[in-house]
DNA sequence: TTAGGTGCAAAACCTTTGCACACAG
DNA sequence: CTGTGTGCAAAGGTTTTGCACCTAA
């Protein structure tokens, strides 16, 4: 693992994630490319998402359902989601004021090396 | 389910968390039970612990493991949590700015029905 | 050539559910 | 009594892993 190639099939779950708009769980993401024909296994996809959260080309976010989301992320500045909690479509959104207030309510309780989550999540105007 | 009984059982399971100063998991809450002999069953665990959610006596929340987290909560009004990414211990932290920031940004975006996810991990002072 | 990647199936993991029995109200 | 709660084991779901084969570099 010291050496990442590149294969047809870390390409495949790329251009799989890119063509979403919102976020996906790695089996979704395995049923699509199969269903375009793909001879993919469902642990590749699995290995290759956790590969490209690895190289901060994917986000990924643990749904309260149990499952795991992943999402494309070209930008690799922090940033949090709005996401529909009916058909996963996300939005990016700047939070600025959120960033300072959690670093400062850490600071004040003596916590160090924060980290957030901060996801909202609703039904989009498209699925109301 | 319309009428909510009374057992040992909950009661334990209410002990064993007033017991935690951090959040623990469920297998981690009925581990504890069984070593200091209780012959409690695991799903018992998992029914009381969502019982307590449900009557807003703990919080539950998801850790990036896929474990569901919990932990005993008197107060029940709407809030998060500060949480020691090593020992587990949270502190409550009121967030009426970030809860405000939260709508509006929904709002903004046409999003309905919004819940949000917002806690902070970190290193407390005692683990540091 | 050779170390990393892949597919498949099995395993591991947390959580929920079906069932017969126990017991709180 | 009655119907909710319980324990156990089995089933359900997602994710990981073992292994033999494949392939990019």
């Amino acid at each position: 693992m010291v050496v990442k190639r590149n294969t047809w099939q870390r390409e495949a779950v790329r251009a799989a994630m890119a063509a979403e708009t919102g976020f996906v769980s790695a089996q979704q993401l395995h049923d699509r490319l199969r269903a375009e024909g793909s001879t993919i296994g469902l642990a590749t996809v699995y290995r290759s998402l956790a590969t490209l959260v690895e190289l901060g080309e994917a986000d990924m976010l643990n749904s309260p359902e149990g499952e795991n989301l992943f999402r494309f992320c070209s930008t690799d500045h922090h940033h949090h989601h709005l996401i529909c909690r009916k058909c996963g479509a996300a939005v990016e959104i700047a939070a600025a004021p959120v960033e300072r207030w959690a670093q400062e309510e850490a600071k004040r309780h003596g916590y160090s090396d924060v980290k957030h989550v901060i996801d909202i999540f609703g039904i989009c105007a498209k699925c109301r």
